[in-house]
DNA sequence: TTTGGCATATAACAATTGTTACTCTGAGTG
DNA sequence: CACTCAGAGTAACAATTGTTATATGCCAAA
């Protein structure tokens, strides 16, 4: 019953024959950013040709590990993390569909962090030979794929901005703004809100919070009718006061459809 | 009495003219990284032709500005930082001597954050049309400079950690190791301290704490014998220490000269 | 169906960090 | 030289957040 992604069936595409990859979440983003012709829109279509699921909270590129295969996400939550001596964990990153981790690490080599799944996802694993292909035959793809890197380390740097100086629940607000933006851009939102399958614990990790915490500054929101969420469906009750309270700025995400014409 | 670049006269490099640009720091870090030939050395030279000082707290780039230049440090501290609407100011990276900024941004058109001075420092603005004739002419530049890039990222990745699962201790002793580190690539730390020009509420913007508690900190610091700092000149009593304090490992900067030869 | 385990929820308390207010020093300036 | 002001240093108190403990609910495996 989640949304999106409906043709998935017995880890393939059903539908990779065919030319319809409009749906496909890495064409939905990437068509924000720069515009695709058919051909494009094929080619990033191959990227999922090895789309496999993978359980909760499994390991897909460790820390250390030298690195030949791009990730792409099609489903489900995905992040990069560090992990501290203590045990302590700090989440750098949500991969959410439609994102690509992390073509650039070839160049030095090993990857400083870890890739791991949060709930069951559907990836891909994308050679380096498939990749730069694509991205040789298709400049508009290699265009928006730069600009989705660029975007990321925005989010990055909003992340610090956010660690360093907001309060739990601003931080909170924030973090739920930026996936509703992100997860609409791809299909998994609607503006009511979406489905989020991840934990309180996995929640402190990203925001640097207590688990305790999380849960008291959930339920802030949720007192102030703000959010509501019965097991992982997050409905969103009022998202310009979620946005005020995070003092959410959408740009860094580029994702009004003013930069770029959607393909034909 | 400051140390390196001594040869600053008149806002140019007295030795412009020669071919001796193996002090300049940008030559200095990127040797690190890629080898380098004299005609590579004499291109990085080039780069800071427009030399300019600067005085402390001056906006280099604002925020949103269209970009179509590159800013090289030479000298002194600066930093890239967001403003929040409340004041707050975070700093997402420091700039030291050597660091490029930001070549890539052009993409986006424009900045998500500005770049300002925290010291007075010399810097160059290094127009889009000579850093690209460089790029092309000189591969292992381009090289050195992609992986510039992708430490400056692994940085703030670690700032990241830092500042969601470090204590106050913690996150002070591991930016002064971080800076203890790239600095002294670029000749501007010994292996027993560095000039660091910037106020307790600069640290206190960058780490995500108040000055107080800043204060508080570079105090147990000095009380347990890490630290020792006059003016500002700081002198690190014990490395070893700080940086187990820290959890630092400096994998991450790729200041080991391990993974390059120095220049002929 | 039962059970075990994980996630949520909440309370009481502790630790860290922020805020406000004040003093002191030193560098620059008239 | 006196004056000003920014920065360092400190104390007292307040607010936020972490820790520990415990209870509850729910899903999945036996």
């Amino acid at each position: 019953m989640s949304s999106g992604l409906e043709q998935v069936s017995g880890g393939r595409l059903a539908s990779s024959g065919g030319s319809r990859h409009h749906h496909h979440p890495i064409v939905r983003k990437l068509a924000r950013l720069v515009p695709l012709t058919e051909a494009d829109t094929a080619a990033l279509g191959q990227l999922s040709a090895s789309m496999r699921q993978v359980a909760a909270h499994t390991d897909l590129v460790h820390e250390g590990a030298p690195l030949t295969e791009a990730v792409l996400v099609l489903q489900g939550f995905a992040i990069r993390y560090q992990l501290r001596d203590t045990g302590a964990r700090q989440i750098l990153a949500y991969l959410v569909p439609g994102d690509l981790c992390d073509p650039d690490a070839a160049l030095l080599g090993e990857l400083d962090c870890t890739i791991s799944t949060l709930s069951a996802c559907f990836v891909a694993r994308v050679p380096q030979g498939v990749l730069s292909d694509i991205l040789e035959q298709h400049p508009n793809v290699a265009r928006g794929l730069r600009l989705a890197k660029l975007i990321e380390e925005a989010t990055t740097r909003c992340w610090l901005t956010n660690a360093g100086c907001r309060s739990a629940l601003e931080r909170m607000a924030h973090l739920l703004c930026e996936l509703q933006v992100r997860l609409q851009v791809v299909g998994f939102a609607t503006e009511d809100g979406y489905e989020l399958p991840i934990t309180q614990h996995d929640l402190g990790d990203t925001l640097g919070l207590s688990n305790v915490h999380v849960n008291r500054t959930l339920r802030v929101l949720r007192e102030q009718r703000l959010i509501e969420h019965h097991g992982k469906q997050l409905t969103i009750l009022d998202l310009p006061r979620l946005q005020e309270i995070a003092e959410f700025k959408p740009g860094y995400l580029r994702s009004t459809a003013s930069h770029a014409r959607l393909p034909l």
